[in-house]
DNA sequence: CTTACAATAACACGTTAGTGGTATGGTGCC
DNA sequence: GGCACCATACCACTAACGTGTTATTGTAAG
């Protein structure tokens, strides 16, 4: 649709697999490698005057890592898009990725085509995730209504104060929506820490929400 | 590769739609589509002695929503896997469906050829998703440690305290871990407290994480 | 009809968190 | 040198939370 080819970036320390990719994208003429980098450093440094439109970056990078390279570059230029390109489907990687600003998300072995057409959806507004990655994405949203308050074998009251504790709300405000005594609304919550084995609504909250970084 | 087809159970109150749907399923050979609903009632009436392995459902179905008919329907069998067919692109359905238990998430005006691929992609342990809504399940990451810790305006070491704040950490901990006194960490707390107009814990982390539903 | 448990409620006490004010030493800028 | 800002630190006070204990009511299980 767009007759401009897709400008990309290349940042990946493995020759071999730099060269591999090299080929596989210039043998597209939708797509253009403009430059490619051993290095997050060289890279961080060139990326200022680079005219790019999409990203190609490895996690696993000497000096600086992939991750933290996206989480400075991105604020830069926030309409560049970067896809990581990595071995790992370590959860925590997947969850530092995006968080620091990476839209997309391929597992290497994927084939030539699937990564050109991952190309050209990331620069369509897409978010490309290898299946397994995107599977993982979406089991973190199920953790977190799902397993936590809906297991533990608190009753149905408990889960409901339970909530409203993890929402930040005081007991008082609390026991207001719940039309009870401030008093219950503690007793509940001593019940709620036997219970979940915690000793404060911090603990509480972390057990059920489990996603700090 | 799968030699048995993928059996379909489809949940969609649009006539004209379900008939489309359907004669696009019956015409694939590694689809088989086993029973339709245009209600949410109906469906989870048959669902415990239905054997699918993928479920399409709409969203804004009469008597009961789609979305309480995952979460509801999704515990009994959790290898059933559960496909969103919608044309509502708003954040809010998405991210209730996902915690919901659906790990498929499809706006309507997709091809045929992309539902099918879709399938057989849920049905391959994927998390199929229109890009559009990918995007937005990526975005909901990206809020998370972008815009909140590192702006704001917060030194160095506030971040820290604040992370460590957002971890459940009392103040003498954080003062242990950081090794300074409990009152200075009082005091960041108050300036981070400040500079973030909020006047709580919980307030703080809301801010910086917001997760919450 | 007990027995068990959930939900309600109250009182007392100690701990932690939030708010006010004040002060000192260090660093960088003009 | 003076100014702004950050990090450090302390004191005093109030509000909210966590803990121990006890008690009444309703309801489901046995």
């Amino acid at each position: 649709m767009d007759p401009r080819p897709v400008r990309i970036a290349l940042v990946e320390d493995d020759k071999e697999l730099r060269e591999l990719l090299r080929a596989g994208i210039e043998r597209a003429d939708t797509l253009r490698l403009v430059r490619t980098f051993a290095d997050g450093e060289d890279f961080l440094a060139a990326f200022p005057s680079l005219d790019v439109d999409v990203v190609l970056m490895d996690i696993n990078l000497p000096g600086k890592n992939g991750i933290d390279c996206i989480r400075e570059a991105k604020p830069m230029k926030d309409n560049v898009q970067f896809m990581v390109l990595t071995v790992f489907e370590n959860p925590a990687y997947i969850f530092q990725a995006l968080s620091a600003g990476a839209t997309g998300y391929l597992v290497k072995n994927e084939e030539p085509e699937a990564l050109h057409a991952a190309i050209h959806e990331i620069r369509a507004g897409g978010s490309p995730m290898s299946s397994a990655i995107a599977r993982m994405v979406v089991a973190s949203f199920q953790t977190e209504v799902q397993t936590k308050i809906h297991d533990h074998k608190l009753t149905e009251r408990e889960k409901g104060i339970l909530d409203q504790l993890a929402t930040g709300l005081m007991y008082k405000e609390i026991a207001a929506k719940s039309e009870i005594s401030t008093e219950t609304v503690r007793k509940h919550v001593r019940n709620i820490y036997e219970k979940l084995q915690v000793g404060s609504r911090m603990e509480a909250i972390r057990l059920v929400y489990p996603k700090g970084l």
